[in-house]
DNA sequence: AATGAATGAGAGTTCATTCAT
DNA sequence: GATGAATGAACTCTCATTCAT
């Protein structure tokens, strides 16, 4: 619940003040992420925050807020200007899935708030973050899943809900992944190139695709 | 690298310092958990930390250690007790989950500290704790991959570092969710009932054997 | 010096000032007293404030102004109307001091504003605040006491300024002492129902009559 | 309840602590004085105060007891030394009140305090501080009393508990007004001389000695 | 080896006041 | 005349770390 003044607040300052803290919370997360910090780097009096947000959890989940609705706005546009029409599902998937990586390699700041938000550890806090970004992600994918169903992509009788929960981790996870050392440490994905990435997106989707894909494809993952 | 104090230092004292240190972390995390507060709770002097341990961070990593050890090893031991001996590879890792969440739910202290682990934000921190949780999970992982793929429970083509991937993200979640609201928006795991667990379980395992087992299951995974 | 907008002011909206303002600085007294509550509760700008009047404290001082001044113009209506007409002075005095109580137990606004002048302690803030209020005390006290001396109730060498200083003492105590825990901690006046109060007045009164009436009463007070 | 620490803390850092909060907060009071000057002051660290004591309230607390006790410790070896065997009671009153004014006319600091503790507005802070005061003064007092019911100075019937309400409240007063503008309006008492104050104090004592003293001296009180 | 007092930087938050609109 | 955004100083309190004992 930010303020008015927030929200009329002159673009291009509130723009300075939502980078600062994407940098600062992005960087250390939201206990540690000091306003004192935010507000010097932009160029903002201490005070003035308090006068945008009544604390620094408002504070932060505005700006988590913001960044998952940005991110979110921005990958159905990509989505929909670079995807071909009727892609089977999985290909979908993937392509969405480099989409995506691309998208977190090329905006840094984005991406330290995604990292923020998914590895928040204080239960109030990540609460008033991560539900937001969930159902961002949600309504992505939701309608990518009932299509596939609709189109006999996936059975009828399959665990959608499971399908759900294994590509709502892989989807943080590989936009993470290859700016965060010592998260993943068996593919290796941290300061993997965009090729090398765009092969593991795939050997990374290969075992949904068997488990749960209408096969013309073989339903075995060879390495 | 904690000084020879501590190695030498009394078991009890010890203990007591770990515990207060399991608390405090795993309640709030590296950065906002405090030294004060562990000093207290654990009745020895600020300074004393500081005598067994080169900074907090030296301190973290020790307790982060201590606990996956003792994690691994109750687990090692549940897993010779508890589990029979020719169990396929997928039933194997659905038994032994199902210990784990037993283990985890009867064990706060170590949770809190699995929970700081896998959520640390801060990437030096992450490094100096996480890679030593991984390799714990892996040494008891791998050999039950190796012994599934000799025993031809796997196809031998089978991308078993995916398939490790996979296993790598699901043991901890499953620990740590039915504990942590806002964690999983899809299966509701936080607050369900050891018995539907047991199911969720099952569910999420399933996609992983449709795509990785030699099947004399059927592949297909409904819901 | 309020200033001629505050003087111009809509009736009512300068009411909902007043009435925040009193609740604030009631509460808390003048410095603790936070301007920005009290703007926000009268729902004016907090700007207004400072065009309505000097500072901080011009603005406390109107006030506690208002307030002295409101309450005397009450109590004399109340004396006029309730009083018989030939009581004698300490018989009068107990009557005035039991209408003032039922006042104050019934307009906690204005208690609290008589509680913060009567426990100022910045010599320039209680200067500007408290002469006000004992000015507006003794127009009503001294017309009483020329009386009684007239009518030969006081002996006409009696020192009427010490009887004075002790009703000066005794009207705001009675008034505030009932609401005020840990002010008073001999008579337990502190959550004293209205009959209680009455008699303890009678109690507080009984010396001064001893001491100062012409007596038809015995001079003695027993307790 | 402060700490071991405070209490083992060498003497003069101890008493620099202590001269420096009496001088803050018997000038503003408890919630407008700042730590900040205390510890500027006192010169020790802001961090220090908060080793020593739980937090301001607390530090207060203990400022004021220390205060009170120190008081009363010296005000019972003046009384021992200054006053005649067996004045009588209110002879006594005067004579004490006459210690007490002089003794708060050369301890500014002291006065301070007593005048910030008998003008604390905050419930909690002056129930947290006023009580112990009032202990204090009603264990000189209430001997004295007794001692004068005793010896029959005092009517056996008189109501006690009145007359101590009204030294408990004379005491602070006169030992405070002097120095206090715009607190008396009627006796004048701020500014006075030690001689004037002399002669208020027995104008102010007169009207208590009428009304409760078993007379040899004329009930009447002339100014 | 153990202690715990001392530190000062820094935390989030509130404040009265100013002034451009 | 009214507004409310902006400010920066001040607030209480916590922190990891040092070091003399």
């Amino acid at each position: 619940m930010p303020s008015a003044t927030w929200d009329n607040l002159d673009a291009a300052k509130k723009a300075r003040v939502l980078q600062a803290a994407m940098r600062e919370f992005g960087t250390h997360g939201f206990s540690p992420g000091s306003l004192n910090v935010v507000a010097r780097e932009a160029g903002v009096a201490k005070g003035s925050l308090f006068q945008y947000f009544t604390d620094k959890l408002d504070f932060y989940a505005v700006v988590c807020d913001a960044v998952s609705t940005g991110v979110r706005d921005e990958m159905a546009a990509r989505m929909a200007a670079c995807l071909p029409r009727d892609l089977e599902f999985f290909d979908r998937i993937e392509a969405v899935m480099r989409l995506w990586v691309d998208y977190f390699a090329d905006h840094p700041l984005e991406r330290g708030i995604t990292v923020a938000t998914n590895f928040e550890i204080d239960p109030e806090v990540r609460e008033a973050v991560r539900r937001v970004a969930q159902r961002h992600y949600l309504e992505v994918l939701d309608p990518l899943l009932a299509r596939a169903v609709d189109r006999g992509e996936i059975s009828a009788g399959a665990d959608t809900e499971v399908l759900s929960a294994y590509l709502l981790w892989l989807f943080p996870h590989v936009a993470v992944a290859p700016a965060m050392p010592a998260l993943d440490a068996v593919l290796g994905l941290h300061g993997q190139t965009p090729h090398e990435l765009s092969g593991t997106i795939a050997r990374l989707v290969a075992p949904l695709r068997a488990a749960f894909a209408i096969e013309e494809r073989p339903a075995r993952c060879a390495s």
